[in-house]
DNA sequence: CCTCATTCCTGCGGGC
DNA sequence: TGCCCGCAGGAATGAG
């Protein structure tokens, strides 16, 4: 399940195997990865042919590549979106949905998506920052975002601590898999009344926030099972740092009480019963 | 404006 | 052995 961590490892494969290339063609197979590019495939492909890949860069779990038409790929990998790098003989992927064919004859990329949620389109003038992204928050890792609006926007908001930290508008990049991860490590139960929060604990979540984000980058992502892989088709191993997520009934890292499992937002949490108490 | 439930999608594994 | 159902969940959408 792509978050930050396993996007930047992609984007990082990116900016290594595909920037500076030139496009020959794209092919489309599935309408439904283009679907927010909404003029069609014909005209993705169209905008696309000739151009040439200036950089590949990230906010939260949104990928883009700038073009030096100025405008840009933009993408998201959704559920199960995977960017990969392929020798063009290699045979195609069950879902591959969308090709890149480059000038210089070398490897492909391959937009290969079995859920369907993830998505490309071509962001008109978005070389910089594309509009289609404009509305999300900054991630906690780029530099400019600023710790202080986070704490106060987060203790403004009447909701779940949990629920705040997957709102996009507020914070990008955290998923289910990192939420649980960074309240884990803050002690919070991801339940808590965000306005009850201190700052000063509002301000520790964030710690451990941008700490399991590093820690994860640094491990190349955390992979289940074959959806999530870096550009070369290769799995991350941060699955092994875990301390909540997919451990139910385990014994907690820290004080050895099973870990528990509840569902709400119709997915699943994980918290330690004794170090994450309600209230 | 704010909060929250619903919807999209496919493969897998459990239960019968 | 096969069928059905629940589950995995990011983000757009619309209801209230």
């Amino acid at each position: 399940m792509p978050e930050l961590p396993e996007v930047e490892t992609v984007r990082a494969g990116l900016e290594q195997w595909v920037v500076g290339r030139t496009i020959k063609a794209v092919e489309v197979n599935h309408p439904r990865s283009i679907r927010r590019h909404v003029a069609g495939a014909r005209d993705f492909a169209q905008l696309l042919k000739g151009r040439t890949i200036t950089a590949a860069r990230r906010r939260g779990k949104f990928l883009w590549l700038p073009l030096d038409s100025s405008d840009a790929i933009v993408g998201h990998l959704g559920m199960s979106g995977q960017m990969l790098v392929q020798p063009r003989t290699a045979p195609d992927e069950k879902h591959l949905h969308i090709r890149f064919d480059f000038t210089d004859r070398g490897p492909q990329l391959r937009f290969v998506d079995q859920r369907t949620f993830g998505g490309l389109a071509v962001s008109i003038g978005g070389a910089e920052l594309p509009e289609e992204i404009a509305h999300i928050a900054k991630d906690p890792l780029e530099e400019s975002f600023v710790d202080k609006e986070f704490v106060e926007s987060l203790r403004r908001k009447r909701t779940g601590v949990k629920r705040a930290l997957l709102d996009q508008t507020l914070i990008s990049g955290v998923g289910n898999i990192y939420a649980d991860e960074a309240l884990w490590r803050a002690r919070i139960h991801g339940n808590r009344p965000s306005d009850e929060l201190s700052r000063q604990a509002a301000q520790r979540l964030l710690g451990e926030v941008k700490a399991v984000l590093r820690e994860a980058i640094e491990a190349g992502g955390t992979s289940f099972d074959a959806l999530y892989v870096n550009v070369n088709g290769e799995s991350g191993y941060f699955e092994r740092g875990l301390n909540a997520y997919g451990r139910e009934g385990l014994p907690c890292h820290r004080c050895g009480t099973p870990i528990k499992r509840s569902t709400f937002m119709n997915r699943s949490s994980f918290y330690c019963p004794r170090c994450q108490k309600e209230r």
